[in-house]
DNA sequence: ACCTGAACACCGTTCAAGT
DNA sequence: ACCTGAACACCGTTCAAGT
């Protein structure tokens, strides 16, 4: 018992969140308990509170890895000048991504902290640098004081889509494969906003 | 101890779901638990499970009540031609009806059964009613074969808008209010369809 | 100073035992 | 037949006690 020091906070840290992040994706949000984490770290549970105030923390951190996942892929995607291009090669990107990691992207599709009104300050980064990609990607189109909203439109509609199909709230109404309604989607967002743009008046 | 049978098998399950929803409505889907909802309705929690295969199973219940209420707002709104007016109108109303709702509303967005792939197909219908609305809403420009297809991106779209907005994703950001962005966005969604559908070939 | 592990107050869920 | 309530196997979380 007691005293150990075999690792400094900070690669604990390192080690909580690796583990967090395994079992999330091979397991699932439901798996990921505090004693889960301790166990296949080598620690007790109550070494976790050390680290994290709390346990929702900790699932917002394991979110925040697979946020940084996909932004490492959509940041590879290559833009060109036409805006619907750019928004479909970004979504070939995200549901490749969603595929290949279902179970830690359905746990950032489907955690909500209880009772929380707003997220922490350090996780923003963690979403707002995927966005910055959505705004580079409509800029050929969408004036420089539009491009943030838009942004935020084109991002909050595909995460919509994903959240019920991950929920399984389309299939269930005949709808065609997310894939096709997130591409009409997107299509309609972009001729819209264009069409939006070029009105004589606002 | 034992045998009562105060009520019926429907009474009793109506006893649940009125405490249920009442327990969402004032004190959120955290505080929805089986203990809970057995002391209200003066029973033993095993009773529950008389009723209910399981408690995912009452939770989805109690939502699809909530989900009644707001296809009984929707059913008022008046439709006409304009398919941006009449988009327009459905999301006042159903703005009006988030914020009359918080806690029982942000438990429909919130709430994923943990595990499940699909649906129950009794639960369906309660969201289905709803849509078919929105195809009503759309029918002047958008033609027949593409209604439901349409129909389910706009949903999709605003409940993306909602679920970012319910767990205090979009404020950060520096976005609009989510009534703002919606507006916008079903005003893109709309003439970007109808521009669609007038275009030569597909 | 660091870490343990037992304990506390909860869950969902089951099921023998009462009426 | 209907319902109880104690019990089981879990949670997140805390904190006195060990090294």
């Amino acid at each position: 018992m007691g005293r150990r020091s075999d690792h400094t906070r900070e690669e604990l840290t390192e080690l909580v969140l690796t583990a967090g992040h395994d079992i999330v994706a091979t397991k699932g949000l439901a798996a990921l308990t505090a004693r889960a984490v301790a166990e296949r770290i080598g620690y007790s549970p109550g070494t976790i509170y050390s680290l994290f105030q709390n346990f929702d923390e900790l699932v917002l951190h394991v979110n925040a890895r697979t946020l940084d996942r996909l932004y490492d892929q959509m940041a590879k995607v290559e833009l060109g000048d036409d805006i619907t291009a750019n928004l479909e090669a970004l979504l070939v990107c995200y549901f490749k991504f969603a595929e290949d990691h279902q179970r830690d992207w359905a746990a950032v599709l489907d955690y909500t902290v209880p009772g929380r009104v707003s997220l922490p300050a350090w996780y923003t980064p963690h979403i707002d640098q995927t966005i910055a990609i959505l705004e580079r990607a409509v800029a050929p189109e969408i004036a420089p004081n539009r491009r943030r909203s838009f942004a935020l439109i084109a991002w909050a509609s595909v995460h919509g889509l994903m959240v019920l199909a991950s929920a399984g709230n389309l299939a269930a109404f005949g709808a065609p494969s997310p894939a096709d309604l997130a591409h009409d989607m997107v299509r309609y967002l972009a001729t819209g906003a264009a069409a939006d743009a070029a009105r004589p008046a606002r």
